[in-house]
RNA sequence: AAAGUAAGCUGGGCAAUCGCCGGUGCAAGGCCGAAAGGUCGCACGGGAGGAAAGUCCGAGCUCCAUAGGGCAGGGUGCCGGAUAACGUCCGGCGGGAGCAAUCCUAGGGACAGUGCCACAGAAAUGAAGACCGCCGAUGAAGGUGCAAACCUUACAGGCAAGGAUGCAACGGUGCGGUAAGAGCGCACCAGCGGCCUGGAGACAGGUCGGCUAGGUAAACCCCACCUGGAGCAAGACCGGAUAGGAGUGCACAUGUGGUGGCCCGCCACGCACUCGGGUUGGUCGCUGGAGCAAUCCGGCAACGGAUUGCCUAGAUAGAUGAUUGCUACUCCGCUGUGCGAGGCUUGGGGUGUCCCUAUGGAACAACAAUUUCAGAGGGACACGGACAAUCCGUUUGCAGCACUGGAGCACAAAACUCGGCUUACAGGCUUGCUUUCCAC
RNA sequence: GGCCCCAUGGUCAAGCGGUUAAGACACCGCCCUUUCACGGCGGUAACGGGGGUUCAAGUCCCCCUGGGGUCA
């Protein structure tokens, strides 16, 4: 993923978090808001309690190889996103979290 | 072979495609940015661990003075060595556990001082003290006696052996000794001190001596040694912005800060509060090092030396993921085959009981009959194990092969870098030693 | 990533190395009241885990586990 696609400013995230909508699984929480930007940008937050690092940095890149699937779609579209984990992330496999984030897109109508 | 014990190694493998992060070479222009700087092309090659973890120690490195003096504080604590250093490692000593290999051991000082030792107990450290108890030699009172002496009382007094308390009671056991006792004397043992021998030393062995000294220092403490503080968010450079403001208070070195325990010393300089304003960009530090591998040499070893070869992550919301094939290991299910085991049936054979047949012996004086015993033959029923054949079934349990499908595959991820310690860890492999058993 | 702190009933919390580990709120039972509340009496319930020092550990030492704080 490259560098202008990523979140990464303490500030950008509170912004997103104040500012923007969300939606849920039962895995992930999805946050989105607009940017003033071209394009959109993402970023993951994982927390001590869903694993230990070996497991998160797992869930992160995960997360960032089903965003890269829908880059296409994604391109150009002014927007912010931030993906937070729940506890039973860490027993997903690959195959559900990318559902789950395609279904949350779709919840947010970034895709059709 | 089994059981045990110690040490070491490994931490799935081979590939394909799409992505992520550094590096090297070529190319020399575009784009972003105010700038510093970043990014884009092609090719080649690289990309988590033994603990990367916990952050418990030690060092390098950076800043504070080149890290200085004193006090306080902290740490270590048998001896010798290794090391850059250590609380680590190696070799030994003492003590403890184990048949043994081996393992554990914060293991200096309790006559420098202070504190504490609850409850219980007479008494918990001062050579003090006596509840039950022992004694009544000596003295006293009484009695018997001519006297010597003996008896009684347990009053004066003597004792600490035995009992009782406790984690612990002022050396232990035995003999002598005594009124009863006591290191009072002796022997052995434990402990202490001197001397001798061995050893580099911790210490060990021997000998002599006086006869005896509670525990606790992971309580304060004493002694010896070590220790300045902070940490890569250290720190350095580049670029930009803002500001060199306003008000109030203190002050001219006796002040404030650096300096984060205090004092001295050193360095720098007006300082504190309120109001107002601004920044949270980039690069370096950042990976060639107390580095790794092989061989040889020195050393019991930790480790050291020499030669040759090799280059092996460097992110910064934080780089290893997705898809797929083959394969190693473990487990589960299904199908088929064989073996073993189970069940059913049949066959021959066995044992027991009953019946029949003939024979022989015994009981009655004899014969017959009867009763009883023995083995033989035949029949019926029952029994359980083994053998052979056939069939059933794979429900339970065991072993192996092939095929197909599925699941699992530990603990855990660098964040300046090393040396250790500690903790977590599926499975696999190797080696040394000890004990017991078996075979030759 | 570095550096610090804490852990005692359900909750908030005391506790020189020495009895049966205070106390408050909560909970349960009884009394009081026509009833509820208040009040009174009684009761249940805890030292995060594992080693070590000590006669004796919640307390002292070491190692883990789980929480929390802080930095530019």
């Amino acid at each position: 993923m490259k560098v202008e696609h990523r979140l990464r400013e303490n500030r950008d995230f509170r912004r997103v978090f104040n500012r923007g909508r969300s939606s849920a699984t039962d895995k992930l929480v999805l946050y989105w808001a607009r940017n003033r930007g071209s394009n959109f940008r993402v970023g993951f937050s994982v927390s001590r309690k869903v694993g230990n690092a070996v497991q998160r940095n797992l869930i992160k890149r995960r997360l960032r190889a089903c965003f890269d699937r829908f880059l296409p779609e994604l391109l150009g579209k002014p927007a912010d996103f931030v993906v937070v984990c729940r506890k039973n992330a860490s027993q997903a496999t690959y195959q559900q979290l990318e559902n789950d984030v395609l279904r949350l897109l779709k919840r947010a109508k970034f895709m059709i």
